[in-house]
DNA sequence: GTCTATAACGTGATAGAC
DNA sequence: GTCTATCACGTTATAGAC
């Protein structure tokens, strides 16, 4: 039994992996242990064995959101990737949401029932929002100090306009159709000044 | 019993709006008939007079949603309101909805749960979202014609990141804080060229 | 139009055998 | 670590009295 059998092929992982699914396609408040049951084809007490309750699971994939971008931004710079690499990279993310399976991202998810969710889960999804605004905001601030960006505003406000632009449009795209995410991405990147190409 | 009593003061109609409340708070998942019934001071079999289904109260829900746009664009058009003006009566129905007990819009509720809500809503949410995106993209156009807003992009992209931004960041207000939604709001209006004062 | 009563079901969770 | 069995509860929904 090797490092890796520890961290894949385990239950536990197994479990996670669907519980995120479910979470980033139907919410929160809108799957159940028997959901992930089924899935896995196990028993609803074998998922209570590893999550004694869903509060713990649902934090516990927050967590585990949050150490997969802190891993993620952490390679980026060890690669020493610029702010224009950063910048695809993240717009990367949703997009492979809305490739596999038109999922939102999570932390829209859960905002959109933040008054319904435990607030173990409440109080991680804050941190999730933080880390992740923050270190966008560093990569507008990098880009724009090295003149590949190019926007109006604060380094703040844009940032802002940027995520929510993102979040809110990967959740439209299940009412008006995955080719207006491409479209909003463009649009995003014209407004940062970053467009490879003429309009 | 003049017109204002089928309007007002009947059970129906406060039904829906203790229904939109809810939807809007916790997710259309996340709150039921007890909720509603214990709100209006009734029993749960009231509920179910006005309404044969909770699919029923939902679409129904929609639907005054998309008849309340209606309205209020036709009063605009009525009042021979400019883009300018268009635009800020715009911003101001999610500002409402964050003051208001930090709502959030209806239709990211209804995304976000959009694989878990009945068909009869999902139908219905898709009509919401191409009426309210087709004024405001009609909006954007009149303004660039008539040299009010200056931004860059066609009307469609243009459109959707500033509808797309506005659900996403009402819905990070809740875990970032509301004051992020004026600082938004500025950003959009930055982009759209329409600043009153200068930065 | 609202009530009481109840049905039928899904849910989160626990106990104890294997 | 997973199973069967079971509990307590909340949910949507219906029947029938008032």
């Amino acid at each position: 039994m090797d490092v890796e059998d520890t961290k894949y092929n385990n239950t536990k992982e197994l479990i996670l992996d669907a519980a995120e699914a479910l979470l980033q396609d139907r919410g929160f408040n809108a799957f159940s242990y028997h959901h992930i049951a089924q899935q896995l084809g196990v028993k609803n007490a074998a998922i209570h064995y590893h999550f004694t309750s869903k509060t713990d699971l649902g934090t516990t994939l927050i967590r585990r959101f949050r150490q997969r971008f802190r891993d993620y931004t952490r390679t980026l710079e060890r690669e020493n990737a610029g702010p224009v690499s950063k910048l695809e990279c993240y717009f990367a993310i949703p997009a492979s949401y809305l490739q596999n399976g038109r999922k939102i991202c999570p932390l829209g998810v859960l905002e959109a029932e933040f008054n319904a969710i435990p607030e173990p889960m409440q109080l991680e999804s804050r941190l999730l929002d933080k880390e992740m605004r923050d270190w966008l905001a560093g990569v507008l601030d990098d880009g724009r100090s090295q003149g590949v960006f190019n926007f109006e505003g604060s380094i703040v406000d844009k940032t802002l306009v940027v995520v929510a632009a993102l979040q809110g449009v990967l959740q439209i795209a299940r009412v008006a159709g995955p080719q207006i995410f491409s479209v909003t991405v463009r649009q995003i990147k014209r407004e940062l000044g970053v467009l490879e190409k003429a309009v």
